[in-house]
DNA sequence: GTCCATATGCAACAGTGTTGCATCTAGGCG
DNA sequence: CGCCTAGATGCAACACTGTTGCATATGGAC
């Protein structure tokens, strides 16, 4: 995984946006009796500067260009507190750190590749059918923005390597 | 995540398949032109004699017990080497371990549920329609079992918490 | 302003996985 | 069979992600 870096993305909505957001997300924790802190509102500012999602490292050295001091591990403790609060969303992609993306965004079905860990969006709603059919199944209840779905991206399966498998190559093509 | 911990399961199917399985996954290795070693050998065989899935610290656990000796390092790089010739799969299930399982046996969809870290199998090709929309769609190559699906497990669904969301809860059912 | 629950800073830790380098060994060859 | 070399292993040290315990600071209710 050599270039499979989120996208820095630095401020592709305008700043009102972001700052109605940031209020809006306030405004929740308040209702929910949590206290609103510098720290907390730091991230939300961050995340709602950010089109794409961050990592908690990401997030950490944001935060501390606007607000310095504040520590790692309040980094983990806000997030934490805020995926309660159902304002971030977290998502795993791949074996990379954990990724953050307001609730708002979280829309989306991540697709990273294996081999050059990009990463790629679906529509949220993809993963619905299968969802339904889980839960008629076995009760199951998929989240279906939780978890990144691996496989292998267009120009990397255009690579040679996956053209031509090997004669004694497995059953699966992606193998 | 308190009870998740994946079945031990000491040896389900017979011993006799289990070999038959490790003595084809050695001569494939050797078809490839790499080397059969002990280590590795060692993976195999405690792979094959497990119907489910164990992460690289048990299958160290497991590989020391027979063959005491062998490093915390060879087994990743075994497994490594494992996965590359397409003997093993390696599935990432919620933000736990990875883990492993025989090549043949990664005919299924592992559902992890968030609450309570059980891990739930459904058919390998429950992604299937899926993965053929992705491809028609952006040419993305889906591996099924690449990933676990996260969700909630009906036992966990069931439970208060989910029954009567706060009257201020967010859009989906799940947050 | 006072007060208390809770959020934070800090340090130390745990778990997972990787890397560099010296040594050993599998397996091809004579 | 024994020799030889590319590749596999053992070992130690490291990087990264995330967590925990405890003292201190602070948000917000009064």
């Amino acid at each position: 995984m050599d270039d499979g870096s989120p996208p820095p993305t630095p401020a592709p909505d305008d700043a009102e946006t972001a700052d109605r957001v940031v209020a809006e997300a306030v405004a929740r924790i308040r209702a929910h009796g949590e206290r609103v802190t510098v720290a907390r509102t730091a991230v939300l500012r961050v995340l709602a500067d950010t089109s794409g999602f961050l990592t908690a490292d990401q997030i950490f050295a944001e935060v501390n260009r606007a607000a310095p001091g504040v520590h790692r591990t309040t980094i983990y403790r806000a997030l934490d507190a805020l995926e309660r609060l159902g304002l971030v969303v977290q998502t795993r992609m791949g074996q990379d750190a954990a990724t953050y993306q307001l609730g708002e965004a979280g829309t989306y079905v991540h697709l990273v590749c294996r081999d050059c860990g990009r990463v790629e969006r679906a529509p949220g709603d993809l993963l619905d059918p299968v969802a339904a059919d889980l839960v008629e199944r076995s009760g199951f209840r998929l989240i279906p923005t939780g978890a990144a779905l691996t496989g292998v991206c267009r120009s990397c399966f255009d690579s040679l390597r996956y053209r031509k498998p090997r004669p004694d190559a497995p059953t699966a093509w992606w193998q």
